[in-house]
DNA sequence: GCAAGGTC
């Protein structure tokens, strides 16, 4: 029996296919699929199966001082055991085993893994290696027709990076975290790649913080040319006869603005025409299909999650890929005939067949082995059946640059004016779209245009209004996350499959906040940290190093101990250097740990006011001076708290952002809210205690920000129903003939909402969550104490939770992976 | 409970 090991099951079903002509049966084996044809099977991994770490005896951090892990021996063991077990089984029963691993450095370990577990039950049975880059009928049987070896230098090569990485990783993760006791859930941690990353993102943050801006003006005039005004900038010639880049002086501005208000006419000077060809984009690898997804609204892990899918539902080629260059036998004229006639994607597809274009593609300047650039298969998912909107605009995407890449150029016409007016010159740029080109199957981009009339030299132009604008410089942006994950393709850290999860890692781990997102004050305090004692792991040196060496163990210039002795020495010295100064660093980390949660002062004692958590897991405001000094404030129950930049002006306090999903809102100051606590105008009698005791029922505030309509003899009695957080609540007139109330509008936003009788409205509400089956616990698998959680997220119903994106829950609610999201969801 | 790299 032959047997052949694939990278993953994906992969080993389409190999199956080509290599069977689609006869392979399909069996499971431990829960692994096995595709079996004529002799011979084949067997998909689920990437690394295996794992580096350290032995057991290493595995109590306090046990252990974090140095020693620099000399400790280092283990590998099955992390999917049933894929495993199940390659133990196949390889004793082979008498040809080849591995079909992807075509890259990691493929080449994964395989030599594969290799060695078949190796351990079966020392006789040859092993080869065959390499294609596409899984396409030619490039398989090519492959399989002319076996190769597994390249061991190239696998020892990933074996010195998985080394380097743990040790590095783990024994400054352990220093950091036990100098600032930080241990459990919120451990500091530094490694080769997140730490370079986040001292991207933290050195931006400096050159804000350290911005000081500066005054400019822009002096814009209306120019006139049958009677159809165009705007012209003002400029001036420095000492160089250049273009100034900007007026930085007022008075130099003003002047002009003098003369150019008195004038009334422009004499046109210049007139400069050229048209501009504008090529069509590369085909897509993971950074610039992140990129273009992020520009329609798509964060970079949303966007991979959705290209997952398509891909494993085959709609999509593996969006894991570097490659901007197509393979050969992709025919474009076949590959657009499987859109014609669609209703949406039909049209482009048959103006690219019809037109006189050549349909040759356009090229990257990447071009690698591991896989083809996304494009769409031609299998074509129903939307709102297959997929769902969401996953039909990345669908769509993906499709249409595949268009683009096929289409014409675009030409466009650009026009510069200049005039003179009293000495004072005016230009004005100008651009037409001539050929819409490929923009008419990708229209994505920006295409719009810039009026300006066709003038000759010599013309007199009228001048209309003439304005002028004081400005200020502005800081650099911070970067966002598609900017962030090609700022670390150019630098060559992290991969195609992980630079998004990267991000992730660093929000999780409380480094950075918000979106585009902002580093806290515990990043830039572990940076710090890093440059002055291991400034090896926040640079990316240290990964172009690790590249180059690995390139010398592929060549066999080194060996995978020269590198890794080196690299044990180097982090030797730099313990050297730590040794001295661990109070000193953890000191730094937990004031750093602290200013994360700081609002201000506190109003009673002047400490500070710190974002706490009580033992129920709730989120309120404590005094650092606690227990001297009692001071707290409540926050809203939805979500979790997020300090932002702004103060309120009357107690100096950080405004709080609750992040919930969908509910995500702004509680702003929270001292403000309290103050703003009280009860608001009576509404009528309370139905339960009104005839006996006089209740009536008023319109409250509460301390956390949340209304109500309750009783006036809370809390003797406490008859309450909801109001909405947010919007102006209107009393009317008009009253409710079943409950004698009156009716309630709220203002919020364009659309006013008639709540009604707020006794019908909670009764409609209790109504519709009980149609909708309502309640969370009714499904299988979620309990009393994560619905408790799940409310606190914002998801309420059945519904909601429906609606829920998995992935942004699952890291919003403790506890909550996506799969389990994904479980409820199917489950409801 | 540490990293980064595969994959789901």
């Amino acid at each position: 029996m032959e047997l052949i090991i694939t990278e993953k099951d994906n992969a080993a079903r389409r190999i199956a296919d080509i290599l069977s002509g689609e006869s392979a049966d399909a069996t499971r084996e431990n829960g692994v699929n096995v595709y079996e044809w004529g002799g011979k099977r084949c067997v998909g991994l689920s990437g690394h199966v295996v794992g580096v770490d350290f032995p057991p005896e290493y595995s109590d951090w306090r046990d252990v001082e974090p140095v020693e892990l620099v000399d400790a021996s280092i283990e590998k063991t099955p992390t999917k055991e049933n894929i495993v077990a199940t390659l133990r089984i196949l390889a004793r029963q082979g008498d040809r085993v080849t591995i079909a691993t992807d075509y890259d450095r990691e493929g080449e370990l994964i395989g030599k893994e594969a290799y060695e577990i078949v190796r351990e039950v079966n020392e006789e049975v040859p092993i080869d290696r065959v390499r294609f880059s596409s899984i396409t009928e030619n490039e398989v049987q090519s492959a399989f027709a002319e076996p190769d070896e597994i390249d061991f230098d190239l696998a020892a090569a990933g074996e010195a990076r998985q080394i380097i990485d743990l040790v590095w990783g783990a024994a400054l993760t352990r220093f950091l975290s036990l100098s600032s006791g930080q241990l459990g859930n919120d451990f500091i941690s530094v490694g080769r790649v997140q730490s370079p990353t986040l001292k991207l993102i933290v050195d931006r943050e400096r050159e804000i913080e350290a911005f000081d801006p500066e005054t400019y003006w822009e002096l814009f005039a209306d120019l006139i040319k049958d009677d159809d005004p165009f705007e012209a900038q003002y400029f001036y010639l420095d000492e160089d006869d250049n273009e100034a880049e900007r007026v930085w002086e007022e008075s130099a501005a003003e002047g002009a603005y003098e003369t150019l208000s008195s004038a009334d006419s422009a004499t046109v000077t210049s007139v400069n025409a050229r048209t501009r060809t504008d090529t069509p984009p590369a085909p897509f690898n993971t950074t610039q299909f992140i990129r273009a997804a992020s520009a329609i609204g798509f964060s970079a892990k949303r966007a991979m999650s959705i290209a997952e899918d398509l891909y494993t539902a085959g709609y999509i080629t593996y969006p894991r890929t570097d490659n901007t260059v197509y393979p050969d036998d992709l025919e474009a004229e076949e590959l657009l005939d499987s859109f014609v006639g669609h209703p949406v994607l039909g049209e482009s597809a048959e103006d690219l067949l019809e037109g006189d274009g050549d349909l040759v593609p356009t090229e990257g300047d990447e071009e690698t082995t591991d896989h083809p650039p996304i494009h769409p298969t031609g299998e074509i998912p129903a939307r709102g059946g297959d997929v769902d909107e969401d996953e039909w605009r990345v669908y769509e995407l993906v499709v249409r640059r595949y268009y683009a890449t096929v289409a014409e150029p675009a030409i466009w016409e650009h026009l510069k004016v200049v005039a003179e007016a009293d000495g004072r010159q005016l230009k004005a740029n100008g651009k037409r779209l001539v050929e819409a080109g490929y923009h008419d199957v990708y229209p994505y981009f920006n295409t719009s245009e810039n009026y300006v009339p066709a003038v000759e030299e010599g013309e007199e132009l009228a001048i209309g209004d003439v304005e002028l604008e004081e400005k200020e410089t502005q800081p650099p942006r911070r970067y966002g996350q598609s900017r962030l994950i090609e700022t670390m393709e150019d630098l060559g850290i992290g991969t195609k499959s992980t630079r998004h999860n990267t991000l992730e890692k660093l929000y999780d781990r409380g480094y950075i906040e918000n979106d585009p997102p902002r580093p806290t004050q515990l990043a830039m305090a572990v940076v710090d940290a890093a440059e002055n004692y291991a400034d090896r792991v926040v640079s990316e040196e240290m990964t172009a190093q690790l590249e180059a060496d690995m390139d010398a163990i592929a060549t066999g210039e080194a060996t995978l101990e020269d590198v890794t002795d080196e690299s044990r020495e180097m982090l030797e010295a730099v313990f050297e250097q730590l040794r001295a100064s661990r109070d000193e660093v953890g000191d730094h980390l937990r004031k750093s740990l602290k200013a994360d949660k700081r609002l201000g002062p506190c109003p009673d004692c002047g400490e500070d006011l710190l974002v706490r958590r009580s033992r129920y897991g709730s989120y309120f405001v404590g005094c650092d001076g606690y227990p001297d000094c009692e001071f707290t404030l409540p926050l809203p129950s939805t979500g979790k708290p997020l300090i932002l930049e702004e103060t309120c002006d009357d107690h100096d306090l950080h405004e709080v952002k609750m992040l919930a999903g969908r509910q995500t809102f702004v509680h702003g100051c929270p001292l403000c809210k309290a103050e703003e606590a009280g009860e608001g105008p009576v509404l009528g009698a309370c139905p339960d205690c009104g005839e006996e005791h006089g209740g009536e029922l008023a319109i409250k505030t509460l301390q956390n920000g949340s209304r109500l309509v309750g009783c006036t003899r809370y809390p003797d009695c406490e008859y309450s129903l909801p109001l909405p957080r947010r919007g102006d609540i209107e009393v009317t007139d008009e009253r409710c003939d079943e409950h004698d109330l009156p009716e309630l509008v709220v203002h919020n936003g364009d659309e006013p909402w008639e709540l009604g009788c707020p006794i019908c409205n909670y009764r409609e509400f209790q109504a519709r969550e009980a149609e909708s089956g309502s309640a969370l616990e009714s499904i299988e698998g979620i309990g009393a104490k994560t619905v408790e959680k799940l409310t606190a997220a914002g998801i309420e119903s059945i519904d909601d939770l429906l609606e829920a994106d998995p992935e942004s829950l699952a890291s919003t609610v403790e506890g909550v992976s996506e799969d389990r999201v994904r479980t409820w969801q199917t489950a409801a």
